[in-house]
DNA sequence: CTAGGGTTAG
């Protein structure tokens, strides 16, 4: 019987996460003579699978050592990933080295300095990627979202630029979503003018390319560049082919380029602009209602930010994605919460909070209790701003005068102690 | 039968 019928059903399996089942029928091919080959088990390999089996992905690993023969490169690769993602950087490393196949194959780097790059090892990740460029490697897109943790590091200049130096010298012949990623680099790191070059030189440019540099300029807040890109833009559309047309007119509808503009809108005050970009918008997104509702409430119209954040709250987005923006971000609006007296929302919003809170949004919060005599809120904010400045004697003075307002004398006496 | 993994807005 050939192998490829139980491996089809292994697979099924491991796609439906019923790893036990994947098991006993793995053992079951085994029994009936077949030999399992690369293609059997690299699925046990991977962490998720690994934490529902018996035996670690490790005991499999001696596994295949002990059976003597070399590991295919699909199992290779897998279990590199799969010492990386349980931060074992010195076994796959050492899976990487004791197999020289690793040295010739894309794959493997790629999962070996994501694990480096998640881990912020630069020297690692470095020397991996000179090294894969010297060896003739084709660099492409996983490379770079493996690189990307590391590269957009705001502290690693120097990394960076012998990244760049390392490109030109070898001269890496930039695809298409490689080029991206280092534009994207450029941008996030503030190197606007090395962005345009490439931008410049890139023979191909599709959306996410304009809407990078475009944004790259609203974040600089180089207005008249945008506009320039956005006539340049708009001018690329005549005459160039159907595909073309379809993705620069994507371009206006698209979120990351409005959400960037109401953004720089709402940063130089225009709150008209701000209005039509977000009211153009047919999607928005939890950032176009934080961009507006900031951009309102920075401006001194708390009450339209704080109907805007009913509105938000109707549409169904709440504040408590995974990518709010830091705690800034919360103290704003938990400002504009508690000067409205919505003080259990507020509560209800820090609560929600992926991001640690700081002191500021918990004094936010005790000020808001002061205007709206929240004694039962007070007390909890309290508790917890002082953790961050014990020595603040404003904040003993506040809760002081806000029990002596609702004439809580033994709450007064105890700030007191 | 196929490993590495999905970029841009705050």
């Amino acid at each position: 019987m050939t192998w490829i019928p139980w491996n089809t059903q292994l697979r099924e399996l491991a796609k439906q996460c019923q790893y036990l089942q994947a098991l006993t029928l793995y053992r079951q091919m085994m029994r009936c003579g077949s030999t399992p080959n690369a293609f059997s088990f690299p699925f046990a390999l991977k962490p998720s699978a690994s934490l529902h089996l018996p035996f670690s992905g490790q005991q499999l690993h001696c596994q295949v050592i002990k059976s003597g023969c070399s590991p295919e490169p699909f199992v290779i690769t897998s279990l590199i990933s799969m010492y990386c993602k349980f931060n074992s950087l010195v076994n796959a490393r050492k899976v990487f080295d004791e197999n020289p196949i690793s040295n010739q194959l894309t794959v493997c780097y790629n999962a070996l300095i994501s694990g480096y790059a998640l881990n912020s090892r630069v020297s690692y990740v470095i020397a991996l990627f000179c090294r894969m460029m010297e060896m003739g490697l084709p660099v492409n897109l996983v490379t770079m979202l493996g690189l990307i943790p590391v590269l957009s590091e705001p502290g690693y200049i120097s990394l960076r630029m012998s990244f760049h130096c390392c490109c030109v010298k070898l001269g890496l012949n930039l695809d298409f979503s490689v080029a991206n990623c280092i534009l994207t680099m450029y941008v996030k790191c503030g190197a606007i003018e090395l962005a345009r070059n490439l931008f410049d030189e890139m023979p191909k440019k599709g959306l996410i390319t304009w809407n990078a540099m475009i944004s790259g300029y609203a974040q600089n807040g180089l207005a008249a560049n945008v506009l320039e890109l956005y006539k340049k833009m708009e001018g690329a559309d005549v005459g160039r082919d159907v595909e073309q047309r379809i993705e620069s007119s994507g371009l206006r509808l698209n979120p990351f380029l409005n959400n960037a503009l109401i953004n720089m809108y709402a940063r130089c005050g225009n709150l008209v602009k701000v209005r039509a970009t977000f009211d153009g918008m047919p999607v928005k997104t939890l950032v176009s209602w934080t961009a507006i509702i900031g951009g309102y409430g920075i401006h001194g119209y708390g009450e339209i930010a704080v109907e805007l954040f009913d509105e938000m709250i109707k549409s169904g987005i709440r504040p408590n994605g995974a990518k709010f923006p830091g705690p800034e971000n919360y103290s704003c609006m938990l400002n504009l919460l508690g000067r409205a007296g919505r003080l259990n929302e507020a509560l209800e919003l820090i609560k929600s909070m992926q991001v640690k809170p700081d002191g500021a949004v918990w004094g936010a919060l005790l000020g808001a209790c002061k205007i709206h005599r929240n004694v039962e809120i007070a007390e909890l904010a309290f508790e917890q701003v002082i953790k961050f400045e014990p020595m603040n004697i404003g904040y003993y003075v506040l809760l002081s005068n806000i029990y002596s307002e609702a004439e809580n004398l033994e709450g007064v006496l105890k700030v007191l102690e």
